[in-house]
DNA sequence: TGTACATCAGTGAACGCGCGTTCACTGATGTAC
DNA sequence: TGTACATCAGTGAACGCGCGTTCACTGATGTAC
């Protein structure tokens, strides 16, 4: 809600500040795109507009609108990253397998937009797909699948492939479980720990009363520096 | 099309071509939402096109690109509702279950732009996306449901409540895996089979082999009728 | 039987909109002489 | 110390595009008299 029409005609930054529009058309991109329903249908003109600025003025700091949107992507891929990395510092590997399936949850829940726009290929126009699936895709993945098998498998009696299966499925799992209740929510939806512990005792042939557990014992609180980088 | 042999001199009526255009339309709109991408691009002037008329002839039929729409997926949803009650033919509870989630899975696989649209939210500007989502959603979970209580407590031990919060699971991940593969198709995914067998052993508590079993001996043939309506 | 007319099915041009992008420009500010 | 000039940061108007929608129209074809 900046700038509309006759209001405040934007002073310009200092001599030598030039990066600083530079970072505030990212900080509104991403907010935009974050809490946008139809994050594809971001437009150039609309970053400028919150940003108050022409929008010519765009291309003096990115060369086309896709490599603004790659910018706030990596960014944002980098923040999810990190919280999932911190997911690590629990000790056992089943709190570590939780807490990293909690941290994916809440933030998918807490960035929709985001969240679409990295794993759902909805990319606004000029933006290469193939860019946003690969960071998004296999790194996260990965991970995952490593924090399934350190929990279900602590011997690695099991082979590498029926690993890899466990973990593509439990991220399909959590992909469609995310996706569902944004797109459906009028549908009857437990309360998300009931549906986590459920999703996660299915997927580690744990009783969902083990998970519940540690589900209550690490809070780890919403993960939202939403709008941040300061 | 038919409308009465040649009874009664009544209304002015039918100079052959009326109807026709309007199922063209609903024909190419079928055709070009089913295959496109991003369904959500999808315009009324690209109808005109592929049906090969003024973009204004819509006019005369729909009142606006909503209702073309609305037709068109109310046509389609139709489609993979039949194909899923045709899984009820199976003779055991646990055929009729696989048998689903087979019909389900190839379904979206064959048309990734209708279900994107029915089950993804992503409408064409136009298109209430509640009515897409209060028909597409509960009807199908509720068959689910009901399919897989049948098929993991046959004597009906378990609650309401625990049977909903088990058919959400098993919707939502169908969910995620066909959206996953869609949208990052270079993932190592493992053959079709192998991964519904995965699949529907975690939800059934049954082994994976037993799935397969079924899954080699009812084939019910790629889902695709695709832009019949002859 | 001929002919005026109503209806049907659809067209073509135009509207205003938001879009991405280009381009010549405008002021303010630092720097060289 | 003054002043000409280069640079910086950003603007405003315009371009052509595709879009949804409106509106007056155009032929063909059936029907009434």
């Amino acid at each position: 809600m900046s700038q509309s029409s006759g209001a405040a005609p934007r002073v310009r930054n200092a001599r030598g500040q030039g990066t600083q529009l530079r970072e505030e058309l990212v900080r509104s991109a991403a907010h935009l795109l974050g809490t946008l329903d139809q994050p594809e249908a971001l437009s150039l003109r609309q970053v400028a507009r919150a940003a108050g600025v022409a929008p010519a003025s765009i291309y003096d700091h990115f060369p086309d609108l896709g490599a603004l949107f790659e910018n706030v992507l990596e960014l944002r891929y980098a923040e999810l990253a990190d919280l999932m990395r911190a997911a690590d510092l629990a000790t056992r590997p089943l709190e570590r397998l939780v807490a990293r399936c909690r941290v994916y949850i809440e933030w998918a829940d807490a960035h929709p937009g985001d969240y679409r726009t990295l794993f759902g290929g909805r990319v606004p126009a000029g933006v290469p797909a193939s860019v946003v699936a690969h960071r998004s895709g296999t790194e996260l993945l990965r991970g995952l699948t490593a924090a399934l098998a350190a929990a279900t498998d602590p011997d690695n009696a099991l082979s590498d492939a029926v690993h890899s299966r466990a973990g593509l499925l439990l991220w399909t799992a959590m992909h469609g479980l995310v996706n569902a209740r944004a797109e459906h929510p009028n549908l009857p939806w437990p309360p998300d720990d009931l549906t986590m512990a459920d999703l996660l005792a299915l997927h580690t042939h744990l009783p969902a009363g083990q998970i519940s557990a540690l589900l209550a014992t690490s809070p780890v609180e919403a993960a939202s520096p939403s709008d941040g980088m300061r």
